[in-house]
DNA sequence: CTTGAGCCTGTAGTTGCTACAGACCTTATA
DNA sequence: TATAAGGTCTGTAGCAACTACAGGCTCAAG
C-alpha cells in the first residue's frame, strides 16, 4: 500500500526528531487528548502533518516554560476555540508566572538554609555536622 | 489488653499530629524503609517512641529542604551507621544545593521570558497575543 | 526470502505521596 | 451489657507527566 510517508506525511519517529520530543510521548499527547488522533496508514502507521509540528511544538514550548498539561489544554482549548482573547491568555500567563515566582522564593529560601548549613559545617573527619543539626532539631 | 498507648507510646494520628505529618504518609514512609517497624500492642496497633519522632522529624526537615526520599536515606544510613563524617554530609549537602540553585536558575529563565510576554501583551479583547507569538514559535 | 529496522498495542515503572474501602478494635454512653 | 462513634488495620488505586519495555506487525533492502 502506497502511502506518502516519503511526501508531506511524517512517521512518529520523524515527528519525534523535528520536535525534540520523546518518541513514546509523542504517543502519550495522543492518548491524553493534547494531540489530535493522526490519520493512518492502511497498516496502521500514524501520519503527521505540518499542523502537528507545529502543535507538538506549542506544546513542548509551553511545559518548557513550566505550564501544565492541564493549562496548556486550556490555552489550546482557546486556541481551538478561535475566540481567545489576549486578555484571557495574559491573565493565564500571569497566574502561572505568579507560581512560578512562589517557586522560586521558596528555593531560594531553601538555598539560604543550606548554605548557612554547609558554612557552618567543619567539613573535616568528625561525627558532628551543622547539618544534621538542622536538620535533627533547632 | 493493656497497652501503654496513653503512657510514652503514641498512635500514629499522635505522631502525625505532633510532627505535622499527614496520617498516611507515615505508614508509607514504613512501608519503603524510612521508618523503622514499631512495636505494635496485641490487637496490631502500632506504638511510637519518642525516637519514632525525631526520625520523622528529620525527613520532614529534609524534604522540606528539598532533599529526596534516595538523598534521605542515604543521610540516614550514614547516622544509623554512626561512622558519618562532617565531611561525607556536607558534600552531599553542597550536591544538593548546586541542584537547588540550577532549579533555581531555570525558573528565573522562565520567568523572565514568561514577564517579557506577558509585557508585550496588549491585555485587551483582541486574537493577537504576544503569549501565543512565544509559544507558536519564535 | 530473510533480516533488521521501524511501527503498533498495552502495560508497568518512576517519585512522593494521598485517599479510599472494608474490616477490625476501643471507648464512652445509655 | 449493648451499641454507636471513632480510631486503626490492610491493601490498593489514584495523581502528574512521562518513559520504557514486551511481544507482535509491517516494510524495505539485499
Amino acid at each position: 500500500m502506497s502511502d506518502h510517508a516519503s511526501g508531506r506525511g511524517l512517521r512518529r519517529a520523524e515527528l519525534a526528531r523535528r520536535t525534540g520530543c520523546n518518541l513514546e510521548t509523542v504517543r502519550y499527547y495522543e492518548k491524553i487528548g493534547m494531540m489530535p488522533d493522526p490519520p493512518r496508514t492502511a497498516a496502521g502507521y500514524r501520519v503527521y502533518g505540518s499542523d502537528h509540528v507545529s502543535r507538538l511544538k506549542f506544546i513542548l514550548r509551553a511545559r518548557e516554560l513550566g505550564f501544565s498539561i492541564e493549562e496548556i489544554r486550556g490555552l489550546l482549548d482557546l486556541v481551538d476555540g478561535g475566540d481567545q482573547t489576549c486578555a484571557e491568555i495574559k491573565e493565564r500567563t500571569e497566574r502561572h508566572l505568579s507560581n512560578v515566582r512562589t517557586k522560586i522564593a521558596d528555593l531560594r529560601r531553601i538555598e539560604i538554609v543550606l548554605a548557612a548549613a554547609a558554612a557552618r559545617c567543619s567539613g573535616g573527619d568528625v561525627p558532628d555536622c551543622a547539618v544534621l543539626e538542622t536538620l535533627e532539631g533547632s
